[in-house]
Parts: C-alpha cells; structure tokens; sequence
DNA sequence: TTGACAACATACCGGGTAGTATGTTCATCA
DNA sequence: TGATGAACATACTACCCGGTATGTTGTCAA
C-alpha cells in the first residue's frame, strides 16, 4: 500500500545517477540551475548568465559543458524526462485491470510533476517550443527527438485508459481529447502549486490524490479512488 | 438550448466595440496581430517590429498607439478579459440550481477560450508573467489590476461550484484545489487545439462539451451534463 | 492659404545577451 | 619535472530589440 520513499525527492535535490566523477557533479549543478532559471523566466527571458550566477560561476563554465543555450535546455528537459519515466516504470506493466494501472501511474505522475516543478515546467515550456515551431533546425532536431520521447510516455496513459474503458472502468467519448484533457488535469499543480516550508510533509501527496481523483471522476470512473 | 451565435467569432476577427472611428480600428488591428505574435512566440520572444510586420506597419505606429511593449500587452490582456466576461456575463445570476448555471458558464467559456485562442493565450501568459513578478514597478501595476480582474472572473466560477456542493449536486475535498484544476481542465484547448480548415462549424463545440463533460465528472457531478 | 495636428515612417541609440577567443590554474602522467 | 589537457574565468564581439528623436504626409479648420 504505502510504497512511499520510492520517488519521493525535494526540488533542489536532484542528482544524476548513483555516482559519478566530479564533472558530472558540476554538470548536474548546472542543470539544476538551468531548470530553476528556466522555470522562474521562460527559456527566452532567461540568460546564460543567470544560470551561472545561479551556480556561483561564469559563462565559461556553462559553455564549457553545454554547447548552447538549445543544448543546455534540451538536457534539462530530457532530464525531467528520464525522471518521470523512471518513476513511473514500475507501474506500467502490472498484472491486473487498466483502471488500477491508470490509478498507480497517474498518482505517481502527479506527485513527481509537483515535486519537481522546476523540471516539469521545463519539459512543458519544450513541448510548447516544439508546437510553436523552434527557430533553428538543429534546435528542432534535438527538441523533435524529446517530444518523440515525450510523446511515447504519452501514449502509455493513452493505451491504459482506452484499455480502461474497453473493460468498462472508463467512459469517455473521444480517446484523444480525454488523454490531452486528462493530462492538463493532472500536470495543473505545476502551475498553481508553490511549495512552502509550513506545508505538512504529506501535503503534496494530499493534492496528488485530489487532482487524480478529479481525473479519475473527469474519465468517467464510478466510485472513489 | 441553442444560444448559438452568440459569442461566436473565429480567431481573425475581433472587433472592439460596435462602430468607432478610423483610428480605433488601426488600434483594434495591432491588437489582434499582437495578439497572435504573443501566442505564436510568447511576451519575450515576440518584438515589436514582428507585431509591425504583421499588420505592414513599421515600430512608429504602434508606439504611435501604445507607449511601450508592455503597456500593449495588457491591452491585449484586458481585450481578452473583456470577452471572456461579456460572453459569460448573461448567465451569471440566472435563477435556478447552481449547478446548472455552472454547465452554461463552462460550456460558454470553453467554447469562447477555444474559439478565440491567441486572447485566451494571452491572459493566461499575463497570469503567468504575474505570478512570476513582472519585471518593472509599472508593468508590475498594470498586471495586478488585470490580474485582479481575472481573478474575480475565477471568483465567478469558485462561488458557483460551491454553491452546487452545498446543494449537493457537486462533491469534492478542498475548493481552491477543485476550482484550479476545473479551471486547466477546461482550459486545455488552447493548448492542444489547433483550428484547421477541414475541421466542421460544430467541431469548436464537441470538443467544449466533452471538456465540460470531463470538468463536470471531475467535480463530482452525477449523470451527464 | 496656412498653420496645426494626427498618423504614421525612418533613422538612430543604448543595453542586454548568445556566443567566442583567449587567458589561467591545477591535476595527472609520462 | 615538464608537458598536456581539463576546467574553468575574463574579455570581447556581433547582434537584436525596446525605446526615442525626427522627418514626412495628409487632413481639416480658420
């Protein structure tokens, strides 16, 4: 039941994998800066500079790892990314109805969305890139490839809950606009939340389960969850 | 049943008021191309002379009408907010169960958000720059009031679901919490939908009412809207 | 006819920013 | 121990963009 402590990690403590050489820790230093300047700005209104300044160094540390601004974005992003699917990849093959698939995955989702704000705002504002059509062609190259994975992560929530209503646990009219609606549903936290020092320890948990019983409801689902 | 054509409109013509003169409509004309140029690219991305460019103007026209960038941001922001009311005005204090008031109030505001996309878009990025903290003392002035504004346009909605919880046609746990994520949810159009010619006149529509639909499941509403 | 003003266009300036080129320090290894 | 290269800092450039200052054209009223 409660299997908490599994993916449960404050916003500015984020490290890459188990342990790796000092470089990567500078790395990994850098890309939590850039998410948080990239959060608190917008990827245009923030400058390389404020992400050094951030780490308490200079430009030349940034382009010393990061080959661009595009660059050092994109690995952000796909580092918010490789996040969520790890988090979620437990539960993406359990044995069982699609509705108790839906309910462990979207849970999971929403509490690691609102956990790690900075690096899902990140992810959203590269999904919103991508749709607005980014500037340069290697810029689009690189964001094409994170979409694509995004857009597979997508589609496991789009398999489950047309899964879900073939079984007769959902119902909903058009498959397509219940997954984009759902989905908005769930990912709402990362905009009206902000973390604050009174909040009690399982105050995100609190919203995660409100927001997903919202969608659960909101997919047609009978009962609570 | 059928108030069709009420506020209906498609994304390219915005008219401000009913007939005003010459000058008004060269205003209302950089409004919309702002409008668009802010959705398509964002506050900061967006300059100026692309907003020219646009309506085949150069910079002296537009601070001919605006006395600076962020000053026509907020018109656009206000413009946007003014729609958004008038259309959901008429059925803000009809009699009845709040809960029926409540699905007229979504329906007209998703299909309004949906039909006039690039403004919805707009206050939304208005909303966000805000909560960020605007930059300038004054544009920091400016959004407040407009933020306000909004923000008794949320009220709207807010007092409406509790009223129907409290009549028992609704059921749900924190009201903040509820009315958020009632909100993105029926906000999520102007994020994933695109308006393509092939589309039919009623296409606007359907989609309003399956997000009203998901909206109204999702905040505990029995049976079908 | 002329002055005055609205409604722009043109030309220009200054600040900020992505990116680069060039030091500088320090550890490692032959 | 000397050379090499990683890991930065510093200094600089080119460019874009918000804003301004000034020029131009048409209209309208006296």
């Amino acid at each position: 039941m409660t299997q908490a402590g599994d993916d449960r990690e404050d916003t500015d403590r984020m490290t890459l994998s188990v342990r790796e050489p000092i470089v990567e820790d500078s790395r990994a230093d850098i890309l939590r800066a850039a998410a948080v300047c990239f959060m608190e700005k917008g990827y245009t209104a923030a400058s390389i500079d404020d992400v050094a300044r951030r780490v308490g160094a200079t430009k030349g540390r940034i382009y010393h790892h990061f080959p661009s601004k595009a660059h050092l974005f994109a690995e952000v992003f796909r580092f918010g990314m490789d996040r969520i699917f790890i988090v979620t990849d437990p539960h993406r093959n359990t044995p069982g109805r699609a509705v108790d698939r839906w309910k462990k995955l979207a849970f999971v989702h929403t509490r690691t969305m609102t956990n790690s704000k900075a690096l899902a705002r990140v992810v959203w504002e590269g999904v919103e890139m991508h749709l607005r059509g980014a500037t340069t062609p290697e810029q689009r190259a690189v964001l094409d490839d994170l979409v694509t994975y995004r857009n597979s992560y997508s589609d496991v929530f789009r398999q489950t809950i047309a899964q879900a209503r073939d079984e007769g646990d959902f119902t909903f009219d058009d498959l397509g606009i219940a997954n984009q609606v759902m989905f908005m549903a769930l990912n709402s936290p990362i905009f009206w939340y902000t973390p604050r020092p009174s909040d009690p320890a399982d105050h995100i948990d609190n919203i995660a389960k409100q927001v997903v019983a919202f969608a659960y409801r909101g997919l047609g689902g009978r009962g609570e969850p």
